[in-house]
DNA sequence: TTCTTTAATTGTCAATTTTACATTTAAATT
DNA sequence: AATTTAAATGTAAAATTGACAATTAAAGAA
């Protein structure tokens, strides 16, 4: 019978990077650390994984603790494993990124955590390696945009193309010209028109639109070019 | 003084998707692995994360012992994580792929692991996720070769525009039509054309090119579009 | 009712990029 | 000198992109 035995082990944990959008901006979901070392500083939700769970299953369980959401779009980002990266004993994390609709967020709000929403561009010094993490998530987040409809995981089923161009302006820090984006988008046979509008917002009121959804998983690989210079893969 | 006495803690180990170029097609380095469980059976080369090293430095020791290389392109791919993964005991994988141009490689080689290239059309079963780790290796190497000009890793310092259409057309299946390519690989200002000509390979020659090194690094970045739908990002 | 205001919606033309397609050229061999 | 092989090269039509401003719908004010 086989065994590792000599081999070293080591502790193993997941962080989660939220994005939500809020019609506005980009906002990123951080917690106040609940335990020592650095209690009280900000943070990235995050947790050990258990012996009878993967990655992936422990980032569900912290997202569900967190959010009190399942089913969110959630992908493994990278591993970090730098030696140092927890001064109290070596620990790797496998970080996650998810992208959530802001509004349902908030009626599902449990408060065990404090956690609370901040502008990307507002990111409070964070525990760790936890900035790099949100870096290389945002990195990876304009990356990806820019190939794949991704953004829509951050907006409500139904959403106007007004608030889709501020979601893209704001990931990409540039805006578009709205005749062109619309055009592009229209292009891509993604969008469903709505009969109805939205009309909190302006006089005239803007038409909703919903994913197509036949299409959506069809062409969720299709290479859009939204952004000329997408950063580096991560 | 806090600590993390309560966790459990696991092994963690790297493994490696080594890609070679041997001018025609694209090759895979493969060991058969030298110890139980399933020992004999083919394999990618790993190993278990010592306590003083990050996975990037095993990913490079684990490397080095392979090839004799260093300072090749390596890339975290993936953790792989599943609780079953290893039959003897629960292991997460963290994935790395690199790129090594084959000449390179053959004249360095060491037999301490008996690796074998094996091309990438007739892979042999591989013990637990291996053969996963490699699909996901190959569907990464076509995502981002279509986007960055990462594929010259793969390629000698001089080399011929025939050799690289090759190597594209061998990593997408697909052919190219050589006006477009090479118009579009002129565009990019990467390539610097040669005196000289390798006439080995046809009784004209072909001439050399070689990267020009300024540019690489600076357009590296850049988004070239030389296939119309590679696969999802991972 | 009409006018004003605000933001949503829509179109065109020029420039660029992409695609499809075949001939010419260099050099070795006969 | 003729033949053979593979490398190198150009052009025109089609599609896409980018730059640009006028019109429209609806609410609120006069």
């Amino acid at each position: 019978m086989a065994t590792y035995q000599k081999q070293n082990r080591l502790l193993a944990a997941v962080d989660c990077i939220v994005f939500g959008f809020d019609g506005q901006k980009m906002n990123l979901l951080l917690i106040k650390r609940g335990f020592e070392p650095q209690k009280n500083q900000w943070s990235l939700m995050g947790g050990f994984i258990e012996p009878q769970e993967s990655a992936d299953e422990a980032a569900c369980r912290i997202l569900k603790k967190l959010t009190g959401l399942e089913g969110l779009y959630l992908e493994q980002l990278h591993a970090f494993t730098d030696t140092q990266r927890d001064p109290i004993e070596r620990t790797i994390s496998i970080a996650y990124f998810a992208l959530i609709d802001i509004n349902l967020y908030q009626k599902q709000l449990s408060d065990e955590y404090h956690p609370e929403w901040f502008p990307l561009h507002t990111i409070p010094p964070l525990i760790f390696d936890h900035s790099n993490m949100v870096e290389m998530a945002k990195k990876k987040l304009r990356y990806k945009a820019a190939l794949h409809p991704i953004l829509f995981e951050l907006l409500p089923p139904k959403f106007t193309l007004p608030v889709l161009q501020s979601l893209f302006e704001d990931v990409y820090g540039i805006s578009f010209d709205k005749r062109n984006f619309c055009r592009k988008l229209m292009s891509t046979g993604l969008l469903l028109k709505q009969g109805d509008k939205d009309k909190e917002n302006s006089k005239k009121g803007a038409y909703y639109y919903m994913l197509n959804e036949k299409t959506y998983k069809k062409n969720f690989q299709k290479v859009l070019h939204f952004i000329p210079n997408p950063n580096e893969v991560i």
